[in-house]
DNA sequence: ACCTCAGTCAAACATCTGTTTTATACAACT
DNA sequence: AGTTGTATAAAACAGATGTTTGACTGAGGT
């Protein structure tokens, strides 16, 4: 009986007790919202550490210095937890795309590019952004049930723009594979900075990056990335003008 | 008492009754092993699926259709048991590493590089090597007590590989920071192509690869990525040439 | 025939974890 | 004063999980 009652909450979220403080966007009545803003802080740092299942409600709890009850009254359950806090992580990807796509317009293809790449470095790697794409990352590897929220409203933006942009450049059509792979290129690149404890046993990493290393690894990436890109036009340009297949190799 | 007598067995494993079957390399008696080898292989593919926490003895055991017990008696624990899954990927890491640079010897930095690439990318992207190389990939951002081993049998020696390789391309020593950010960006981008569910959601890998796009991918990955090097290498030398900063897009 | 020991199995154990329950405190409103 | 609704707290619950225990089997050695 107790697990039916559970299993119908579940199904059926509007039927919670208190569905957190008032429904909707009231002003949640008074000086309260500190335990919740609490809660949605450690979650996100701890999110970030650990994905979601190696942490417990109990950990977020300790940390925000709340009851273990609280998570269950504020969002529900662990899950909307989460999603609340890969909504932020969510917005903050979309505000970087925005950004990146608009310190290139009216510019050249190319030009767009390097700017894209330039601005996204930065905000990729800017310490404050640190949690949110672990938090993405993990995502990748290890989706939960917010992964459609990520997909549709946070990659898919940035790869319709980086598609056409990429197209543009080669001279194709953005469904052509060499634009996805191209897009893979420069997009896996800044992966590989984010914190990770391989690269920390390897030496890598100085921790907290300093604004000049995070500028040297952006036009790194920019320069690696444009000249990339180029080669693959002029490899595919050059294998048309003679007929044949792939201009691979010396 | 009970707690305190299991956490000794763990301090010191060699009081375990068994510590599997018959110490060392001995025989292990007769047909027996069978039930050993089915766990090896269940926890390869799970491990590699799910991660270290998220798969649980009992999966395990499940579909190597063996006892719960089976874990514990064989390999002492849970991690003996992925201990051991991850050395034998840590040996086909290093099988990789010495093939990839063995098909090189004897000609320029730029073709060995571009060899290397060749040949890691197809091993990589073999699909008999998918779980191996999905297991290593988690170490990166949920590390066991595993990634010891792994970083320095399986890690280091392709870093040391690379690095030597890419500061002859590049022309500097190899403790020089362009060396490292190269070597990011040429083995980042084969993570890009291991098969996720967000890539999966994007439309974007046709499930089984065919050897024909996998040598795409991997003529892609090497085009791509000697373009970006060289252009590393020349921006860099520009700009020593006229003393100031870097040479960047024009 | 007897013993030994590796291997397997079912059951039990202790712990952890997400969630629910019950109770209490406090503020706002009637 | 009384009611209502929000927020928090302590305890309890139910299920899962890694590990251990004790019994049983069967082959090999004496």
């Amino acid at each position: 009986m107790k697990a039916i009652a559970r299993r119908d909450v579940g199904a059926d979220p509007r039927v919670r007790p208190h569905e957190g403080p008032t429904r909707g966007s009231a002003p949640t009545s008074r000086t309260d919202r500190e335990t919740r803003d609490r809660l949605l802080r450690a979650a996100e740092r701890l999110f970030a550490d650990r994905g979601f299942k190696d942490v417990t409600v109990r950990d977020i709890c300790r940390t925000a210095k709340a009851n273990v009850a609280a998570v269950n009254y504020h969002f529900g359950d662990k899950l909307g937890l989460y999603r609340e806090v890969m909504q932020s992580a969510i917005d903050r990807m979309q505000a970087t795309t925005d950004a990146a796509r608009r310190a290139g317009e009216g510019r050249s293809a190319e030009e767009r590019l390097r700017r894209f790449i330039l601005i996204f470095v930065h905000r990729f790697l800017d310490a404050g952004n640190d949690a949110i794409h672990r938090l993405i990352t993990r995502e990748v590897h290890d989706p939960t049930p917010a992964v459609d929220a990520l997909v549709e409203q946070g990659v898919k933006p940035r790869v319709d723009y980086l598609s056409r942009l990429l197209a543009e450049i080669i001279g194709c059509s953005p469904s052509d594979q060499r634009v996805l792979r191209c897009l893979a290129s420069v997009q896996a690149q800044s992966v590989a900075y984010l914190h990770n404890p391989i690269a920390e046993r390897l030496g890598f990493t100085i921790e907290p990056r300093t604004p000049r290393q995070i500028d040297d690894i952006a036009q790194h990436i920019a320069v690696f990335s444009l000249a990339g890109v180029r080669a693959i036009a002029a490899a595919t340009a050059s294998a048309r003008r003679r007929s044949g297949k792939a201009a691979r190799g010396r």
